[in-house]
DNA sequence: GTCTATATTTGGATAGAC
DNA sequence: GTCTATCCAAATATAGAC
């Protein structure tokens, strides 16, 4: 039914909002239903539990990444494409920082992604590194600072500045500085030969 | 009296000890006064509210960061004194990520750090910034550049191999790199005067 | 200072009528 | 599918005896 449907995409925008307000453990089912106009035994008509709500959040959050990284313009060059990776990831982050905390810090005690929605993010990481290795990166610790460069700008971006550009607009030069790096290491070890 | 100060103390250890096994919101009065043989009421003897024993912890926290931070042996040698101020930072932060979360990342909803708690954080940043200087590091950007780095690091260990060093032993390698990018910096600057 | 007893609130979740 | 009524558990916090 497409009016079941609608309503649970009802419910769980809901529960985004509510989650950006009162963060993402502050998530009550008496609350979301009110919020839905609903009393809060009918949530359970469409989700089996709260977790079952979180989860759906998370199978959301992982296919929006997915989406839209299938969309990034690659041009084939290196470093541009890496600082369309790097802006891209960091953008998707900050813009939602609840989404971030739910996909990739886990911070709900007790719940854990089911293997389906999990599985959206497990292929998404995958995609992610062959993105890399297209672009040259198949180091992984290499991969690894990359990795760590755009969560380090993340996450000062998020607790220091929260809406602002402090740290979100140093991504172009990181990327220049990392590409720089891996291409010295790339020089010396040729030069062993 | 002296007595009170190492029962202040023992609830505030085994405050932290439930906090690492169930994570920072997952305290509980009940279980803490369990866990230090009293009844929940008598915490109250101690302790104003459960906020204040979170303070107290905050508290305990950033007066350990200042500790440690003020033992570390500088050399004058910039790369290396920045090398140290990373793993340092990492180190701090990767052995106890509950104090991380607390300290940096204020995810207990409706606690904030009181004014005298947050007074110590606060010196220990002014402390950390002059460091920075003292190490030529005197451009806010780059500033920001190399605290993410060192964030990035600790926060891609914890998420992602926690208790491993997968990330943390890329510390000195990230800090060449940066380190590298600030020289190449400079020189440009120089040499367009 | 510590206890027992209890107030109060707020959760998630279920039973069963309609 | 939605409601009312309710259960049950857990939480912080207070009152007052000892």
């Amino acid at each position: 039914m497409a009016r079941r449907e609608a309503t649970v995409a009802e419910i769980v925008d809901a529960a985004w909002e509510l989650c950006r307000a009162e963060g993402l453990g502050g998530l009550s089912l008496r609350e979301l239903a009110a919020k839905v106009g609903m009393q809060p035994p009918s949530l359970y008509s469409y989700f089996a539990s709260k977790n079952a709500i979180y989860d759906a959040m998370y199978a959301q959050g992982a296919q929006q990444f997915a989406a839209r990284e299938a969309e990034l313009a690659f041009t084939g060059d290196p470093l541009t494409d890496m600082k369309l990776l790097n802006r891209f990831f960091v953008e998707f982050c900050t813009e939602d920082p609840v989404r971030y905390q739910l996909l990739y810090q886990r911070p709900v005690p007790g719940f854990e992604p089911s293997a389906e929605s999990f599985a959206i993010s497990v292929q998404s990481l995958e995609a992610t590194q062959r993105r890399f290795a297209e672009v040259g990166l198949d180091d992984q610790r290499m991969v690894d600072l990359f990795t760590a460069i755009g969560t380090g700008l993340t996450d000062q971006q998020i607790s220091n500045d929260p809406g602002g550009d402090r740290w979100t607009r140093l991504g172009d030069e990181a990327t220049e500085m990392f590409f720089h790096h891996l291409q010295t290491r790339r020089t010396k070890r040729g030069t062993r030969r």
